[in-house]
DNA sequence: TTGAAAGCGCTAACAA
DNA sequence: TTGTTAGCGCTTTCAA
């Protein structure tokens, strides 16, 4: 029964030869016989040898693993992110590892955790919708631990970033909005302490100050967990005594969430109330009526994150944190009114 | 300008112990001085000492990490399988590498390297449209690598699987066609060597002779590349002489272009042509008009996977492989006519 | 209850 | 060009 793996040793046993030779051989380094690495590569394939990557990790130091944590790996902007993030590292020799938060801070911290117990490179991380306190996070730095922070980022922290232009993506839903007709335009957001959703408001806020529309509170709702509260969300704006005749959602999810409430109510979409969401998910084009969204280059960005996090790697001294910021793009679709 | 990373030497150094007392207070094993626990594990605290699982896993030749390969992880149906995967695995403190396949044997194997060369403990794998020979995965198997293969598997290896029922499913969706009046059902599947095509195909066969249709090979069309070729498979199918009045979809995303093509040449869903897909992606409920589906429980097949194999892992000795086949559910909406 | 020592598979000085 | 050796951080046997 032959061992289920080989080793250096192995190989340098049955060539006779020693295992530094062997070594070398196999990582093609320059001062080595043609011939003896000939036969090394031949036995190696011979036998099926993998290295063990555990093994050169614990001597040189380096696991060549990014570790990524995501709110929710289900959540389509996620996965697709997590896509380009994948891609870029494997060709670039890293593997990932990735785990979920759930959105909740404990098992983001029991995350990094893990991840760090198992000496990943560094840590790619888009916060939960409940961290408004990175200290798990300085440790990390402190620790000259890499971080490439994406999408749901905090100004806490200086390190690199990789983000869309929220406020402006925003900015061009809400303009669209108003050039389209609206004048009592509502927001749904998440909490405060999410950067995405403060992004956004601000851009909401910013354009209807530059179309000179008052900013009404009333028209502002912050939801807690965005799966469920958007509905009463909706409910609430719709018993204003002063109807909105538009919502700008923070993302798609939620402007399904919306929909729903309006269809249920016999409101007609666009004419009686507009919608626009943010982010592009594959459902908003096949919805009816279609949606009208702001779409971020989710892949890119995981390209992006993976891309920054590496060059900071190979340019440990002179490192300086940058913020890469992704363009976004108004889709307007049929929840919103022709110009 | 102290340690990145404390080790349990430092630990013990500090404390003026021997190495192995540390090791030994910090896995909590029984013969050591309770005094002596509490001071490391405070120590430890305190320095914010991170257990190095490389360490450990070179010295106890396990990593407790699972490496998991998918086809593409942005799609909605393997991020919710990844998403189980996850979940279950961590919380048996396994921690999970993704690799995505891109439908390419070559990458298959590939990331299958990788993965082996980080030394998982072992791998679960959804094989690519691609991957019709095996033979890189039996020799894992000799090498002792345990595997469990999901959704996409093989009959030619002798691992534990997870699938869904695919060819019961597709019977229901194929009879319920039938039983709202169509006669001249068509089918569009991937190629033959996709298990899970191959499968629903069978389903299909198997519902139109128990309802005495006859089976017309020009009905079944093959597609190579299931992002793209659906559109022209759908043209084909309506340019026949005699039109078919349904067809039975291998995906939700072949059913989606399906309806595209329907849609722009003007053909009535369902009255003309009646349509089912196969996996109840978020998207087909919002579609119009929404697409009666085959649901499958895709994250109780990521947690399934994951279960099987955290038991076949603490059961080397007495282990059987088994096939867990999870139930589908006919989802019925508006692409399908009324009763 | 604790410590000394070997060794997991590999890399990288250093020596030959 | 090759070999010897130490050691990465940990677990575990054996002895004290």
């Amino acid at each position: 029964m032959k061992n289920p793996q080989a080793t250096i040793r192995d190989l340098a046993l049955k060539l006779n030869i020693s295992i530094s030779t062997v070594s070398r051989a196999l990582r093609n380094a320059p001062d080595v016989n043609p011939e003896t690495k000939k036969a090394v590569l031949e036995l190696a394939k011979q036998l099926h040898y993998e290295p063990n990557r555990v093994a050169q990790s614990l001597r040189i130091k380096k696991t060549n693993t990014i570790g990524v944590v995501v709110p929710e790996i289900a959540m389509h902007f996620f996965s697709s992110v997590i896509s380009g993030i994948q891609e870029y590292s494997a060709k670039h020799d890293y593997s990932i590892m990735i785990c979920q938060s759930m959105e909740s801070l404990r098992t983001e911290k029991s995350n990094i955790h893990m991840l760090v117990s198992n000496r990943v490179d560094g840590l790619l991380i888009s916060l939960s919708s409940q961290t408004k306190n990175v200290e798990h996070l300085e440790h990390l730095i402190a620790k000259q631990i890499p971080i490439v922070l994406f999408d749901r980022i905090t100004s806490d922290l200086d390190v690199s970033k990789v983000v869309v232009d929220d406020h402006n993506g925003a900015f061009k839903g809400v303009e669209h909005l108003i050039k389209t007709g609206c004048k009592r335009i509502a927001f749904i957001g998440g909490p405060d302490s999410l950067y995405v959703s403060d992004q956004r408001l601000r851009g909401y806020r910013d354009a209807i100050r530059n179309y000179n529309i008052a900013f009404d509170e009333e028209l502002v709702i912050h939801c807690k967990d965005l799966h469920t509260d958007p509905t009463e969300a909706t409910h609430k704006l719709l018993d204003l005594p002063q109807r909105p005749d538009a919502i700008f959602c923070m993302n798609d999810p939620v402007a399904i969430l919306a929909m729903q409430v309006l269809k249920e109510k016999g409101i007609r979409i666009p004419d009686e109330i507009s919608l626009v969401g943010f982010t592009n998910e594959p459902v908003s084009q096949f919805i009816e009526p279609s949606l009208t969204t702001i779409a971020q280059p989710a892949y890119q960005m995981g390209q992006t994150a993976a891309k920054l996090f590496i060059q900071q790697l190979d340019n440990k001294q002179e490192f300086k944190p940058i913020t890469k910021v992704l363009p976004t793009e108004l889709i307007i679709r049929n929840t919103t009114r022709k110009l």
